[in-house]
DNA sequence: GTTGGCACTCATAATATACGAGTGCTAAAG
DNA sequence: CTTTAGCACTCGTATATTATGAGTGCCAAC
């Protein structure tokens, strides 16, 4: 049985059309399509064929039929046609993020539900830290009388800081006294070896000012933390209700996608691209009714974290794959704003 | 019509019931309560006097009665018996809140995810930052070669940093010029005064470096802006879903509840203690089906944010009362650690 | 004032019937 | 060999009918 330039014709037809409606798609309803001129008895053995080629499924005798998770999958990479954005959309999206001086961590929370405002779906953002990154720089500044301000500046770029109060005045010369012992005990380290252990063990050389200096100590750990571990949000969870689909798992999936344990490692190991995972394909079995599209983004060469979408199977692939690949570069061009590093370009 | 003991006790005990089952209460139920021992009629007798006095409605005929708003709020103001909570469930509680060195915002956003965990509802917390509260004191920190961190400190203790990169590279000179520049215009300005056009204006006094610090002005603003918009976090949005009465609205709701604009004065402008609305004494109409349970909290004699419960307005009144004022109260603890001002005391 | 008795209401569930969209198969036409 | 019309069959959905029972309101008796 061969897959035959009609039965392709059939197979996209239907999927298009069950996309569009929800409803399964029956023979009349093909035969009226424009590119398929046979009579609905013609297309009844077609699709009794792909039936048998597992591409179609039958929800009871009496109803059309609709795409299986291997008919998605052959539209997918084979049947779909993908059409470019055009200008007025990028035009559309890059007004979306009309921001002067976009602070990274906003920029992706903003990013997440923009994203799903856009497309309908649920949507994940989140960024991942390779276990090469070391930290450059800690900085230390005197805020207030007992208030000192923490940074931590990663060999990647990114910079977090941290307000700490402390038990003590703080003068200039506590604080180079610190900032030389941090730097030197933590700069050239990776950031995930900086482990609770790593923090006790240096916390105890300081010897008797162990305990004043701990909230510091303390601070250096939790930024470096938040650093390696990146950024997680969620988008439009909501938007779920809006397809009977889920009318009654919406809840096991919000509270699935809110689990960054769970959903984490399915999303951020994908290669460059756009990457689907249909239905029954997630590795999730709380995913199996929805599908997930991934895209990553970089930082010029540099990959940094992962955008995606969570909707039901029944999702306008043609349409989402190229948004969200738009989606993808726009942000990683975005961050680059943000995180370009030093060059040799000294002068300014 | 009296309104005498043994009616208080019928309507205690239909709201009670209602609450727990969701299902309208009759005679025959309410007659094998402890607390009354008088025979269906009777209570149908009872019934009908609550019905007429407002207290009471009935879905339909051949249903028992539910209560009405009024008997809501009657229960509530008068008889509900508040149960003070046990030193396990305050220790339960505080087991929650069990961080080292909690950052204010992050506290803050935990407390609404908390809260929403512990209660099923939906929850909001939010700060306000008075009016009077100005900018103290403003700082540049040099981080790396086109890095700088800029700190605003305000006077109510509240310290933001934002990570800005420049076109130029930073030297201790410069960023000495600008710390002196921008503390000399800014400070002792309330944050509500530096509006976009105040910030302008300052700008062009740069003159000719005007263009160049633009960034760095910029960030100030957005600082600032941040610092007196306050926080804005909502936690377990999700949980309404567990409620049937959400089973249609659920997605309204949900989207009324993101939108700062709508619900942000509704729940900043409340009295201290715990405040309650329910159902249709809510002044957005969408609301009209829900009971919003809000409470203040302050560091020390400051008044300083709000957080609040969305839930149907058959909820556990005399449960979440208590627990929401004690959710309050503990986040107050909590961010006066971080948040007390310095005090005469200098030694450390 | 309280209670048992009783007819009445009405939402819900269960059952029966009709409808029709869509199929698979067969046999005839191309 | 492919395509098509015809037709009996399936089965989900919609509609109508009936039964059930929880709960009420009212009345007369205690």
């Amino acid at each position: 049985m061969r897959f035959d330039d009609r039965k392709k014709r059939i197979l996209s037809a239907i999927v298009e059309t069950y996309i569009r409606t929800g409803e399964p798609v029956g023979s009349k309803t093909l035969s009226e399509f424009p590119g398929i001129s046979v009579s609905p008895a013609t297309i009844r053995n077609e699709m009794a064929a792909l039936f048998e080629m597992g591409l179609l499924e039958q929800p009871h005798t009496s109803a059309g039929r609709i795409p299986s998770h291997l008919g998605y999958r052959a539209y997918i990479d084979d049947l779909m046609m993908i059409m470019p954005l055009t200008e007025d959309e990028k035009d559309g999206i890059d007004a979306l993020f009309n921001i002067s001086d976009p602070d990274p961590d906003k920029l992706l929370s903003d990013c997440a539900e923009t994203l799903a405002e856009y497309t309908g779906c649920a949507t994940v953002a989140m960024t991942t830290t390779p276990h090469y990154v070391t930290v450059e720089h800690i900085d230390i500044v005197p805020a207030d009388e007992r208030t000192v301000v923490l940074l931590v500046i990663a060999s990647n770029g990114v910079v977090k800081s941290k307000v700490c109060r402390l038990g003590f005045r703080v003068n200039t010369g506590i604080a180079d006294f610190f900032r030389k012992f941090a730097n030197d005990r933590f700069c050239g380290h990776t950031l995930k070896e900086i482990s609770a252990e790593f923090v006790t063990a240096v916390s105890i050389q300081l010897g008797d000012y162990s305990n004043v200096f701990n909230p510091l100590i303390v601070g250096i750990y939790e930024l470096c933390k938040e650093v390696y571990d990146g950024q997680y949000y969620l988008g439009g969870r909501e938007k779920l209700l809006t397809y009977n689909e889920y009318s009654d798992r919406a809840l096991e999936i919000m509270k699935l996608l809110s689990k960054r344990d769970e959903l984490g490692p399915v999303i951020g190991n994908n290669p460059s691209g756009v990457t689907v995972f249909i239905g029954k394909e997630n590795s999730l079995s709380q995913l199996s009714g929805s599908s997930l599209l991934v895209a990553r983004f970089s930082i010029g060469e540099n990959d940094c974290g992962t955008i995606g979408l969570i909707g039901p199977v029944r999702m306008d692939y043609s349409r989402l794959i190229p948004h969200l690949e738009y989606f993808a570069e726009k942000l990683g061009t975005l961050l680059s704003i943000t995180y370009q590093r030093k060059t040799g370009d000294e002068n300014g």
